[in-house]
DNA sequence: GGTGCTGTTTGATGGTTGTCAAACAGTTTC
DNA sequence: GAAACTGTTTGACAACCATCAAACAGCACC
């Protein structure tokens, strides 16, 4: 089949990037404790301020300047990123469309994650 | 000798409490992973909202709320709040004045703080 | 359709952590 | 000075965690 709904060089749009959603918790299910763990780690608070900058389309380590990392311990990262609520993740073909969940964690925790993202040490 | 400065059941009066200050870092060395890491516990989340209420002369489990633990499992957690930059603690007789460190905080990361307070779910 | 790419899962491993218990050090009080 | 109290330190232990490697699954592209 070709390529219906764009090709992976397209440009980002706003809109739906369409594909599957990944499991995540509800935002009322959102726990202040796990997102403090989720982002008490080195390399999340590294992958924090990547999806602050922008949505990403790629879990690969060198996309995400995780270059030292194996693939399977990125993966591992971005899972607990995932089920702690910070991001949010849908299957694109065999990519990943990670985003971070700003609405959601503003609803829940106001004022939170722009605290964060302005502490951040990058 | 008899008490010259005060006895244990003085009120908590704003200004110095005296005694030796346990060591902590610098304003400027506080890590914001550190402190993710330092509140990424239900335990010290906990503490944080026993402080963020007010200041305490005793570290004794059951001043705290902690009753269900060991005094030297909250002693150690006390010393993991210290040494990432959230509380400070002073020895006086033979109690600890801890006191939350507000001013150096939100001067390090502003907001973040307030923010956290604001979304404690107790 | 086969090859290559992206990402997940599982297992293994070394390091970290939360907890308790016991021993210890200062301090207060009698 | 002895007894009681507060808190620290050390050791032990189970649970958890970050990491890698290998195997696997789904998709894309030629």
């Amino acid at each position: 089949m070709e390529t219906e709904k764009g090709s992976r060089n397209d440009p980002l749009v706003d809109g739906d990037p369409g594909g599957e959603q990944l499991p995540q918790p509800e935002v009322a299910d959102i726990e202040l404790v796990k997102v403090l763990q989720a982002l008490g780690d080195p390399v999340r608070l590294w992958l924090l301020k990547v999806y602050a900058d922008g949505d990403q389309y790629s879990c690969r380590p060198g996309a995400l300047g995780l270059d030292h990392l194996h693939k399977s311990t990125v993966s591992h990262h971005m899972r607990i990123l995932r089920e702690s609520g910070v991001t949010s993740t849908r299957v694109v073909g065999r990519n990943r469309y990670v985003r971070l969940r700003r609405e959601d964690l503003d609803a829940r925790f106001p004022g939170l994650l722009d605290a964060l993202i302005g502490a951040l040490p990058y």
